[in-house]
DNA sequence: ACAATTAGGAACCAATCGGTACAATACACA
DNA sequence: TGTGTATTGTACCGATTGGTTCCTAATTGT
């Protein structure tokens, strides 16, 4: 009935996803879109409609993808010992500062940033945080070292360590030295030890 | 000799600090910049060269206010247990909140921008977070429930109070549910109980 | 083959960015 | 009271921002 679209729409969400990732939603210009994604003006705005809504495409596209990658990790039953879990989720970030990988996290960079103003933006960052610091919370809950510790004890370290989380992330893109986050990370380490 | 400032130079950078607070470094415009300070991008350029050289100008500014103050804090000998000093600090970044200052931290939120890539402002950032860290480091040592914590220890544990640090100035400035934040400075309570 | 429909691409838009040029202005000194 | 000098305010600059328009090209169903 009509011309088909040249391109795929996920990849060039996929595609997006990692120019947003590596600048940020108000640093990503048109232009490094319409680059990272290989396409021209007409047919992204035809496709997406426009720049935000691009970018909660891609927010839910990260949700499916790195979120769920951390959730996973979170509450991997294969590793039965949350604690170790949880060492393990933070490791991770660490071995990716260390291969030279700066993007941080695209919701941690967003939550930094002032489309925050936006409500649906914020709520879908918000909810991708939550869906972090709930895992966390059920890390802990798997925890033996941490299993004396009441409900709401859990709950407010949990969301200690997702500010942790989110602090690391945003040093992981600043160009501070690097020490800071291996250290801080094997700080994580200590604070999990004993209760 | 010949026509004196009708501003001063003093002056005018507390109220650049304020708009450079507020927003952000890449999100001050001049017109904001030149509202708040009340003068006229001639002066402005006359006197402080450029946006770059007035914000490296307002970090220094800020340094001698507004860090010293959280240096003043977590080494304040009237009060002995380095501990309370730290508790007494965090407690000062929730009670910000939730007196409604969402500015958070002028080098918290610059290290999250992208004008860390500037190696003056980064340098600039990095002294005042690492005079912080060191006043966290400082605190812990005076802290009988973490003598026996090893130099290096110590150390650790002062990064993961600086990462906590700038990941509750971010979320301040964020607008994800401010529970977030009295939580997860309520972790810290809890966090160095014991050890 | 042809009409209907949609994608693609470039030209264009107003608004805004940080920064500059320059003329008008106001003061200090002689 | 000039006269020199620095400050001030405004008009302007090119570049860039996100977004729109519109014509052409391509593919499908009939």
């Amino acid at each position: 009935m009509a011309r088909p679209r040249e391109f795929d729409t996920d990849e060039a969400i996929r595609k997006a996803a990692e120019v947003f990732w590596r600048k940020s939603y108000e640093e990503a210009t048109l232009p490094d879109l319409l680059d990272g994604m290989g396409l021209t003006r007409g047919s992204l705005y035809k496709a997406f409609k426009d720049k935000k809504s691009l970018f909660l495409r891609v927010l839910d596209y990260y949700e499916t993808t790195a979120v769920d990658d951390a959730v996973a990790c979170l509450t991997d039953i294969n590793v039965p010992d949350g604690r170790r879990r949880i060492l393990g989720f933070f490791k991770g970030v660490v071995q990716a500062v260390n291969q030279g990988d700066r993007r941080g996290c695209l919701l941690c960079t967003a939550a930094a940033g002032s489309e925050m103003s936006d409500p649906e933006i914020a709520a879908a960052v918000n909810g991708g945080l939550r869906r972090i610091r709930d895992a966390l919370g059920l890390a802990l809950a798997a925890s033996p070292l941490h299993d004396t510790l009441k409900q709401d004890e859990r709950k407010t370290l949990a969301n200690l360590l997702l500010t942790q989380y989110i602090g690391l992330r945003v040093l992981a893109r600043s160009c501070l030295p690097l020490g800071i986050v291996e250290q801080s990370s094997r700080g994580i380490e200590e604070l999990l030890k004993a209760r």
